[in-house]
DNA sequence: GCCAACGTTGGC
DNA sequence: GCCAACGTTGGC
């Protein structure tokens, strides 16, 4: 059992499209940065804790929590040529890319970015250090439980 | 829109 | 294998 801050753009996937889809299921395709794929490949199991991070938006920070549910299996979107994440080099018998199935599990309250960075517990979370852009990112148990009781 | 930081590409 | 150039991320 691991935890996970995953960043979604609201525009394109927020954690009210995520709690509205059926069964709050939703597919988690379009990763394209090798680290963030290695963890959803080799180390993501199903049940684990995943926070939900709004990014690129006027209010970037944890909008509520979810888990993961299935996978990986193979993004069907790097096959698909008019996708933008179409990956020329990947084939069918070499996929490149993985997706994972994400279950939305509450919204919360916004913990924006700013309040995250004020609080002690969590200043060595991954997303906070300079220069980080990692699309998902390991987190603690220790920083998990943190979030959790300020989400209450 | 700016720009710092990081990842990827490709020439050599 | 090095590294410059380029592209992307994402907060501000």
């Amino acid at each position: 059992m691991q935890y996970w801050l995953m960043k979604s753009e609201p525009d394109e996937v927020s954690i009210d499209d995520v709690m509205a889809s059926p069964n709050e299921t939703t597919a988690w395709f379009g990763v394209r940065n090798y680290q963030a794929r290695n963890f959803m490949r080799d180390q993501m199991q199903d049940g684990d804790g995943v926070l939900f991070y709004h990014s690129s938006c006027p209010e970037p920070g944890i909008a509520g929590l979810a888990q993961i549910v299935g996978g990986p299996y193979p993004d069907a979107s790097q096959f698909d040529s008019k996708s933008k994440y179409y990956d020329a080099k990947a084939t069918q018998e070499q996929p490149r890319w993985v997706s994972i199935d994400v279950q939305g599990t509450q919204k919360t309250r916004l913990l924006s970015l700013a309040e995250m960075r004020t609080i002690p517990a969590l200043e060595d979370m991954i997303v906070l250090q300079k220069g980080s852009r990692l699309s998902i990112t390991p987190v603690t148990p220790a920083q998990w439980k943190a979030i959790v009781k300020l989400l209450k």
